[in-house]
DNA sequence: TGAGTTTTTGCAACCGGTTGCAAAGTAAAA
DNA sequence: TTTTACTTTGCAACCGGTTGCAAAAACTCA
């Protein structure tokens, strides 16, 4: 049986025990390596006898895979990101692979970042994340990182794997959609302004409203991803007067929004429309009924863990990996149906 | 400057370099190690040069400290698992812990965890659940390694330190604030029946009702922790007809529950009462209010890394820490103001 | 049984650091 | 200038593993 004292046993431990070599019992404890099935079981006696775990740690010195990767984000106060954390963290789990997680707080922070995840000597990183600002993920891969955006902006770089959405063209999607409920005036809702995701959202929504001149456009922008700013620039909108609807580009701010407009009295869809983005889990709870545009999360993340896997795996990156996946639009009672 | 190829530089290239021995470089990456001004310099200015930074694992190896912290949790869904795990990596990070998470999936995923903690050699480990099964945070102690319970259940087992709040009181609180609403009948809406919190609070909420015989008492379980299970068993208990008043113990099922109370014309808190737990941000939220009990999940949080601290420092635990935390009742809208 | 092949084994060096110890250097005291 | 005390340095061994290589063992096939 296992000890259960602070000392943990050690290979060198194993061996006199099992009465073998110190190699003897590396190997039994290598996938594939090449070992009698005698020595093996002898190993695996003693080992389970001294409750012997190998130390990955030290194999790592010679092996050079830690199996960890840094795991960098920034949206720690979007429910959202507990989907993706909890979809991140499992898959990494799967596939062998130890999430570390960096917390981003300071802009200052990419820097010390970088050279903590250096000293830990992850596998690799994954940014998650649509709203650092641009070339944040580059100083990864300057540093000879391996690494994956995910949620990223494309970029030319060939060094940088970017899984992401199309946010231009998931812009153009919302305006589609609100011009075909025939509204003759809508607004653009954006998170912080410079965030990537927010500028190209923006981008293909009046890319889209250029071709219908007819329709007059607002464009806003919250100063945060949170209910409160949603809340609060929708109430100083209401003050200044509204269009007839709204893309909010991030469904907390949806529903800051909508909250400032119930409690304007005005009616949702009858008076103003919305639609959302991401479909995080609140948006179809049965009190939200939030209509939204729904990122692929779990494909998203399923791709990145994938690209992780054969970066890790090839050790040559032959070229970078750029994929956008497509959203779609669930609708639900915050938009009329198309007529 | 810093070198931007997949090698990394070692200390003994700095050490040549710096035209010094290889202890020199160690000893110059020491804190409070012996080493002159000069050669201190000749190697910061080489390893500047080089890129180098310290392979934290190598070092680990001698030092037996890696600075890893294990961070097991199961909550992946609650919102206000969100703040815990914002609050945890932060604080890690400023004490210099990097947390490396295990996002418990299946019941008996226990003892592999052990398992993979152990390989990771993590210096301790810090188990964040309230709805953990009784006795699980024992297999890491059982494994020497350290651990400290954050919203645990006290223990007298020495070798656990469990930082939380009381349940048992906590339900108290709830009772107390329902019977001075005046309250003919009251109901409880737990989580699933298992969870030791749930168990803890419907103890101490009964404790108080027997007190007080001539107030009816129902108790009913929600199968999760979420807003469908609130909401669903909601729905069934409307059917079957309601108390006056509900102590929800997760404000997630309370939202749930709520909306399905809305759905059936109900009003909030003129027919019915609503007290949840937790005090997750969305319980501010303009468009909920909730009325509900709060846990100091900030102190919680703040305690737990302290007593790891203190736990790495000392090395020798002195006896284990048990601390139970007070909890208070955030007033808002869901319940009628106590007369 | 013995030669030829293939598999299994142990030795020893190495991965990137740290550290006890004794020698060398420096500064203070005599 | 010499003695003594203290600081700084490098050597070499060690932390817990892996791995190339050559020797040993086991197996094939005549």
């Amino acid at each position: 049986m296992s000890q259960y004292s602070g000392k943990r046993a050690t290979l060198g431990e194993v061996a006199v025990l099992a009465g073998v070599s110190r190699s003897a019992v590396s190997r039994a404890f290598t996938e594939g390596a090449s070992v009698s099935l005698k020595t093996r079981s002898k190993v695996e006696r003693a080992a389970l006898e001294l409750g012997y775990r190998p130390n990955v740690l030290a194999r790592s010195l010679t092996t050079r895979k830690t199996g960890l990767v840094g795991l960098v984000a920034n949206n720690f106060h979007n429910p959202i990101f507990l989907e993706v954390f909890d979809l991140f963290t499992r898959q990494l789990q799967t596939v062998g692979l130890r999430p570390l997680i960096v917390n981003l707080t300071e802009e200052t922070e990419a820097h010390r970042s970088v050279q903590l995840l250096l000293e830990y000597q992850v596998d690799a990183v994954v940014v998650a994340s649509s709203t650092l600002p641009v070339g944040f993920a580059d100083s990864f891969a300057e540093a000879g990182i391996p690494v994956v955006h995910a949620f990223g902006r494309p970029t030319k770089r060939r060094d940088i794997n970017v899984i992401g959405i199309d946010n231009v063209e998931a812009g153009r999607l919302a305006a589609r959609r609100l011009i075909a409920c025939g509204y003759g005036e809508v607004g653009f809702l954006g998170g912080p302004e410079k965030a990537t995701s927010t500028r190209d959202r923006l981008e293909g929504f009046l890319d889209v409203l250029n071709d219908h001149p007819k329709v007059k456009t607002r464009v806003h922008f919250a100063g945060d991803y949170t209910f409160e700013a949603g809340f609060d620039e929708m109430a100083s909108m209401i003050l200044r007067g509204l269009g007839e609807a709204y893309f909010c580009a991030d469904d907390v701010i949806s529903i800051g929004a909508m909250s400032a407009l119930h409690r304007a009295d005005y009616k949702i869809p009858e008076q103003i429309g919305i639609i959302g983005f991401n479909d995080m889990e609140m948006a179809g709870w049965d009190n939200v009924r939030l209509t939204t545009i729904r990122q692929p999360l779990d494909q998203i993340i399923e791709e990145s863990v994938l690209c992780l896997e054969q970066i890790l795996s090839s050790e040559q990156s032959k070229g970078s990996k750029q994929k956008l996946l497509p959203c779609h639009i669930v609708e639900r009672d915050t938009l009329p149906p198309v007529s």
